[in-house]
DNA sequence: ACTTTTCTTAAAAAATCTTAAAAAGATTCA
DNA sequence: TGAATCTTTTTAAGATTTTTTAAGAAAAGT
């Protein structure tokens, strides 16, 4: 999702555009009216977020001119509380919501997200092999939880099965290769997955490969 | 849609009224402030019209008196035009918009109709999910009442119920991670939604996946 | 047979979760 | 205004689960 940002207040915006951009919303800003504007008519946001005062030009007029040219991308007007005017008139103009500063960002991502009607969505991340289905969202594997050291070291095993995944690549990859030298971790680990293949009944099983590694294979392979 | 309107120009009052009905706004007018003050307090209205000056009591006394009694209802402020500090007053005490004298009919309207217009955002927002039902407007789960931080919480997890959150990713949402470090935050709050799905005897519970987060399922998932 | 590597497990240590309850902050009502 | 009540934030003491450690058994290679 991308949102046009027109703000001058440079300090907040840089704080809001941080923390919309840790959910996942791009934002292009721009911090004087004209500019806004140009952008606004030019490009196709999803959403346009628009502060009232504003140098050159104001928050009422862009609304005002892209609202004349048909454009209906959803705005949020921003404004210093009290600043009732502005409310009555943005909302008159075709505003689609009002938020009045101080603002929570919390509360503008959830706004922004309403009315661009965005189902917070997450990756469905499945993996299948053999008999097993590891669902990398849940941590589970054929239903069976797994905890987070044995889902990490699953989802690289069913990410690439029947390939030598090597000791310390693993070690790196779960642990951080914080010159930890103790492939015992993988290891234990190991077995542990092991133990709960065992428990599934699954036709699959982890193949040591000494000195080398391990991968993960059907049973009659080899 | 019906309004209070305290207004002590008879004339005044009649034709804007009059103007008023043909727009489908009830009126309740009376005529002076004593008497407007009680109605105020005592009626629910979609919005008060407030002229400054009136006998026994003044517009502004008004205003702060229902505000005073946490009463949210717009109001509207009329006053004759260049009486700056009543404005200004009236805008402090909490008047939702302002009109000076003369205006037009239909400004009052369209400034009437902006301030009750319904925000998009709280058209009916209701979920459902095994035997809860949750009304984000009413903030109620099950008609049991919320605290706001319990609706915010269980808003996010029946929107997306049989999926995993982060707890970050809640914290962020409800607290908008300003700085906060605090995931117990979260779980404080897991622990009362907890307890009223218990007291409501559901079906659906809060399971938790250590270090991962938190998700709503039916009892007999897993 | 001997060395090296890998496997398994128990249990210690650490991390995480759950609750209760105190403290602090808001709100309501007289 | 101030007492009473409700909500949110903080703290903290267990429970519980996961991770790490460590040591002996088993397997593989020479």
């Amino acid at each position: 999702m991308r949102i046009l940002y027109i703000e001058d207040e440079k300090l907040l915006a840089e704080a809001v555009i941080h923390l919309l951009n840790k959910s996942d919303i791009m934002v292009d800003w721009v911090s004087d009216g004209e500019t806004g504007l140009e952008l606004a008519l030019k490009s196709n946001y999803d959403c346009i977020v628009l502060d009232i005062m504003l140098p050159k030009l104001s928050g009422i007029d862009i609304l005002k001119t892209i609202r004349d040219r048909r454009i209906k991308t959803p705005v949020i007007m921003l404004s210093a509380l009290g600043e009732v005017d502005d409310k009555v008139r943005g909302l008159e103009q075709g505003a689609d919501d009002y938020l009045g500063k101080p603002f929570k960002a919390a509360e503008l991502i959830a706004r922004i997200n309403a009315l661009c009607r965005r189902p917070p969505l997450q990756a469905t991340k499945i993996y299948t092999f053999g008999d097993l289905t590891f669902d990398a969202n849940n941590r589970t594997l054929n239903g069976q939880a797994l905890t987070s050291k044995e889902a990490d070291l699953m989802e690289i095993l069913i990410k690439n099965p029947n390939q030598v995944h090597k000791k310390s690549a693993l070690l790196a990859y779960i642990w951080g290769n914080e010159a930890i030298t103790e492939d015992n971790y993988v290891e234990v680990y190991i077995s542990y997955l092991r133990k709960k293949l065992r428990e599934l009944k699954s036709s699959v099983q982890i193949k040591s490969l000494r000195g080398l590694g391990y991968k993960l294979i059907e049973k009659q392979n080899v």
